[in-house]
DNA sequence: GCCTCTAGCTAATCGCGTTAGCTTCAGTGG
DNA sequence: CCACTGAAGCTAACGCGATTAGCTAGAGGC
């Protein structure tokens, strides 16, 4: 029955879909083949291993988010910049709970692995974000990294179910915004009070 | 050799060091057994599974955090009480990688489950530290999850080693600290502002 | 001093990732 | 049009880690 069907690409991209599904943390080559309607082993012909294609999915996921990013700022800038780059990565999270934990799973394997420019974009996009805010050169790092945290946290608490009260979570999240936006502005302002 | 040396409660707090040391995804019964000088199979004259083992941990490590939490809060107020508790979080998850790993790993199996007032007594320690700020109540919930997503992915990105550039770390902490200390200060001054 | 209860042990099972080696179609060169 | 090659899939089998079954021996109570 050999009919050229499957690639790397094409199980990647299938993977990427299962653990959307089922949860990364339950990834199985045996699942993953059924889906494909195909045994096992024969996945083995287009990845070495689960923890490759993982990786994959890894790279994936990063690049899909940094070009959802950059999307929603183009043409922004400021609050709604950040607005709309945060609501963005919060949706790709909500959409791809399975590849977001895929990313954040994986290391980088070495200088050369495609996983690290792909997370550069991700953050060349904060950056020129915050470029928008007129900070500190100092303190830029440190707002990065805030936002970073904050995104990164909320996203992965809002996954794993982590808000239970009943307020609705979409309220919650335009108020983060809303606080980190008015807390950068603040920052521009009087460089020096906000960071000690 | 029947000497009762083990118990559920030390092999868990075994166990807990274990994933401290090799992290959680690397926990097996195999390398927890080696470290109790046990053959794998005893393990399970005290835990049913491994899987209750990863959930026994994860109440330990929230019940350690929710102490170590208030008792930095305990005798503080306002920017002091956040600062302190802050840090006592970072610290907590930075001594203890592979307890908080479980602890975010592990979903309250039941009503019953001591994972759900060991979570609380955490939530409930924010809450007072927040009540610090005089904030409006209706904006308590998105203050609190806002807090929570900093904390949360601040130390995540930390844990994982996302921090990559040389600056330092601990600096860009309190400067985050700082920055939430005078965001809160802030709504709290014109409520109805930050927040929509 | 015997009895029971149980922590620990060895042996075996199961599931899942992975490897080895065979088989068969798709496309190529004659 | 046909033999040839190469890769994609398959079956069979291995290995490791979690788990289960059933045995054994020391500790504590009578």
């Amino acid at each position: 029955m050999p009919k050229a069907r499957l690639t790397p690409a094409s199980v990647t991209e299938a993977a990427a879909a299962l653990v959307d599904e089922v949860g990364f943390d339950n990834l199985s080559m045996g699942l993953l083949a059924e889906r494909l309607g195909v045994r096992t082993p024969s996945l083995y012909k287009h990845v070495t291993s689960q923890a490759e294609l993982a990786h994959r999915i890894a790279v994936l996921a990063m690049t899909e988010a940094g070009d959802v990013i950059r999307d929603a700022i183009q043409g922004r800038s400021g609050s709604n910049a950040l607005a709309a780059g945060a609501q963005a990565m919060r949706t790709y999270v909500r959409e791809h709970p399975g590849r977001y934990a895929a990313a954040n799973a994986t290391r980088p394997t070495g200088p050369d692995d495609p996983f690290i420019p792909a997370s550069e974009r991700v953050l060349a996009s904060w950056a020129a974000m915050l470029s928008g805010y007129d900070l500190d050169p100092a303190q830029e790092i440190h707002a990065m990294r805030t936002l970073r945290s904050v995104l990164h946290g909320f996203a992965t608490l809002e996954a794993a179910g982590g808000f239970q009260i009943d307020a609705s979570v979409d309220e919650s999240f335009t108020w983060l915004i809303n606080f980190i936006d008015q807390g950068l502005r603040a920052g521009a302002a009087n460089g020096s009070d906000v960071g000690r």
